[in-house]
DNA sequence: GATGAATGAGGGTTCATTCAT
DNA sequence: GATGAATGAACCCTCATTCAT
């Protein structure tokens, strides 16, 4: 016979665990849908790809944009950790930002829902917008201002405005051979570098 | 009794006349609903707008690509007239592939509805898109090659790269003034250019 | 062959004839609706019922408060206009009063989804009772004021009081043998009158 | 290592404490909500304002009607207790009859989701409408026979519609100055007199 | 040809009720 | 016993598209 308390314990932690699952399904199956579907896919897709009622996922995220933010919050937040590691590790401010560029790229890019997410004028994402902006912003404006600071880079551009520059050359759907995010997005920085 | 003919002909070329003019009427309508609501925006709207039936609007326009491309043909039109003109005109390649990209931008970022439609990935617009990059694309090559033989910029980016890729940066909402994608244009085609 | 303006004449006749029918069709079924479910049965069900799609049921009625506002209207009407030739018909106010409080308790019994609309505490309803208020409310207090006046009634109760009251009283379903609101409204009459 | 049986029997009994406790905190979040919400409020916000879960509720009853009944039980009590006391107290039977009504209003009026409930056609209610009508019925009944007995009133009017009438009158929001009950009702009462 | 009424699929949201923990 | 997560039926509403007039 267990101690009741470790019984309880136990219990409570595994009424935690099954709801936690469902969770992450649902933050699966929404990131699966968000690709082939764009973030404006039916929330019943969601559920049914995620094997779960309609109820369940309201419950875990009771607007879109809160699933939106939830799918992306991870790796958003890892975005905006390297921002000053790569200014630190790397030789110069230019170098970091590359890196940074490119790691902000291939987080767009593999996940591109979130680049049609945050283009959408409609209100419904404006919080999914704004943590973007807020969390973001900030570390690339770090990584600008330093290769400014070291010359190596023209003045003139700013945080957001590059942010979104990227965020749109990655929108759309990228199974055409003929167009490269990554190209030209090498070429903006080209274009901001200076001799 | 007048000539069956005669009345034939006035009637045929009365309606032929009516019909053109609601054809007219419907772009024009369409042209301003899309600016404000979108090239998504219901079709109810813009019959209503050019007060006219739904069903006329059907007639025309049996498709809502129809519609888009019928409201932008002119102005792609005349985009693919510019280049080869631009060419003889001015002074260098370079130069006239800058004022082309320039004339393209300004078409986009007015009609930026037009941008989004480029973008959606549903095939409602394959019809349009097509239309648009063939009728653009050899344009812009023309001029990407010509600068390329010069030695004005570096090889390697093709015409549907560059295009869609002003498109995507012309996307979205335009009214933040932190972001105007010329500059970021501007930029890459400073990225484009060799010393 | 018929003078066009008679054919096009006949033809938006005959167009408007099926949207009116259409009309009648829906009010005809929303009531018999309202009287077995209640005036916030579902909306399909009314459609149903008419036998005509949901789309068309919003097309005449888009919000329910609405539909509901028609189905009584024409009641309504009748009941306000009653008023006035009441009390120039009968002996005195008094009768008047009592033979116009029929005719509104008639009203309300036979479609006692009323009672049910007026009462509700929504919003949704809001116009309806605001017309119901507005059209009544002022013949009833003609009446009361006359009777007052004739001092046949004892003053102190207002016309909306006593008009709420009744509809109060003709609310509820009245399949039980035990409980009539007439009776109650006579008594009600009984306990205004002066001796 | 204590004795089984004092465990289980200090376990069950704290229990049954807890059962008790919970039941008595659901009744006064239930009231509480019937007030603001109505009787047909969610069952959830019920649960949630009393700080116990769903299936907590719903062990301790089942049914809404169940809850419904609880919430009500006491004071339907004392108003059956009180029929008889008054009918001894005051001076005739139709002065008993009336101090009865205003406590039977009283009860309606300050718990006024009670006379929505009881006019509420779903069958979800029929158990409370049951309890109530059983309860009372009898009780005011005893009133009318004996103010009809006594000479003071008119006979005809059945208890059951006198009740209904006037739980009838007291339903609907009220706060509504041109709209009180207590008139309503004492003009009933009022015609129900005899000379 | 033009009209716009009718259709109904499609997507969003709430909430009573069940049941695993 | 208590908990509250999960379920899904039932509503609401919009709009693309068809078709009788």
């Amino acid at each position: 016979m267990p101690p009741a308390d470790q019984a309880k314990g136990a219990s409570a932690r595994s009424k935690r665990a099954d709801a936690v699952r469902n969770q992450r399904t649902l933050l699966d199956a929404a990131a699966e849908v968000f690709v082939t579907s764009g973030v404006d896919a039916p929330i019943r897709l969601i559920a049914a790809r995620a094997g779960v009622g309609l109820g369940t996922l309201y419950r875990h995220f009771p607007t879109r944009a809160d699933l939106v933010t939830a799918v992306y919050r991870h790796q958003i937040d890892a975005c905006a950790e390297a921002g000053p590691r790569l200014l630190a590790e790397r030789d110069s401010p230019f170098d970091a930002l590359g890196a940074w560029v490119e790691l902000f790229t291939d987080f767009l890019v593999t996940k591109h829902g979130l680049a049609d997410a945050l283009r959408s004028d409609s209100d419904r994402f404006a919080a999914l917008h704004t943590h973007f902006i807020d969390r973001l912003t900030p570390v690339c404006a770090g990584l600008l201002d330093a290769a400014v600071a070291a010359g190596e880079i023209r003045p003139g551009t700013g945080s957001y405005e590059l942010m979104r520059g990227i965020g749109n050359l990655c929108a759309g759907r990228d199974d055409d051979p003929r167009y490269d995010p990554r190209r030209l997005i090498e070429l903006l920085l080209k274009g901001l570098r200076l001799p």
